[in-house]
DNA sequence: TTCTATCCCATGATATCCCATATAATCCCA
DNA sequence: TGGGATTATATGGGATATCATGGGATAGAA
């Protein structure tokens, strides 16, 4: 599966282009498949995965009733969702939406979470990681359970 | 599974390489895996492990409500993790992120903790290290179950 | 045409590769 | 068991490759 990690400040230049990082781009590289964006639903950033998290969406969407709050929650993320085309040197180009989505201005930063990434202002995300980091310092760290029958918690 | 123990200071050199111990090495080049390397949420320090431990981050994400605190805590983590590359000489490069956060300055202490190891700069870990050693000659020493069948964790 | 996206090439910074060396640890044989 | 020989490890530095970035040229749409 995928797997994105770390986090990456690049430029966007005059033309509203962006280098994704390479280790990103190696992931659809390697397999051969586009990288999709779409604005996050409760963030003021962009998201990007591949088509497997895509089809993830889709098909929770044909199990779930047709007249739901969540189906349309997750049909709106679909709708904003664009196909995303690297050039020769790995960029991409960010929509005057999506930039204005994720307020960008002239840096966006690229936040690696796992099966997907984030790409946020710097400015907006650098509060955010402080934030986090010091409500963990207080005690608030989930618990992991690293051993089958241990209930030993992360610290 | 993964152990690493002992202590070890290596140097950090100009270009921000240092060598991990060839003990820690060798878990990684018999599973023919990458060493994975984040800050630490509680300590200023930074912690490495294997994707193993890596993976059951993910995991627990994806089994986690979205919007929780945990599930933001657990992203953080990951967005500060590399995935480290060793050198033909086993060494890696460190991040000015990385050397920053732990205030490293050219040297590093690697203390390994049983299923992952910590880095260190020396000058704070050997007063936490008595620290620890003076609180535990007063009695506070956990208890160890070595039974077979214990659930207990160490804590 | 005019605007904009895509292609292509150039460049500086820096990460990576490769070789060298000093020191420490291990081996091996008398 | 002692001590020289050999190997492993940590470290340093030059050469090379990769990556992010910038910009001109070209193609295509409005």
């Amino acid at each position: 599966m995928d797997l994105f990690l770390s986090t990456f400040e690049n430029k966007i230049d005059r033309k509203g282009r962006i280098s994704v990082p390479a280790i990103y781009r190696n992931v659809f590289e390697r397999k051969n498949t586009s990288l999709y964006l779409f604005k996050s639903l409760t963030k003021s950033c962009l998201e990007g995965c591949g088509i497997d998290r895509i089809n993830q969406i889709v098909d929770a969407i044909d199990q779930m009733d047709v007249l739901s709050e969540d189906t349309l929650t997750l049909q709106t993320m679909l709708s904003s969702t664009q196909e995303m085309k690297f050039d020769n040197e790995g960029r991409i180009m960010l929509s005057d939406d999506f930039i204005g989505y994720a307020s960008l201005d002239g840096i966006a930063l690229f936040s690696g979470i796992g099966r997907s990434f984030e790409i946020w202002n710097p400015l907006q995300w650098y509060p955010r990681d402080t934030a986090t980091r010091d409500s963990a310092k207080k005690g608030k760290v989930p618990k992991l359970s690293f051993a089958r029958n241990s209930n030993q918690g992360y610290s």
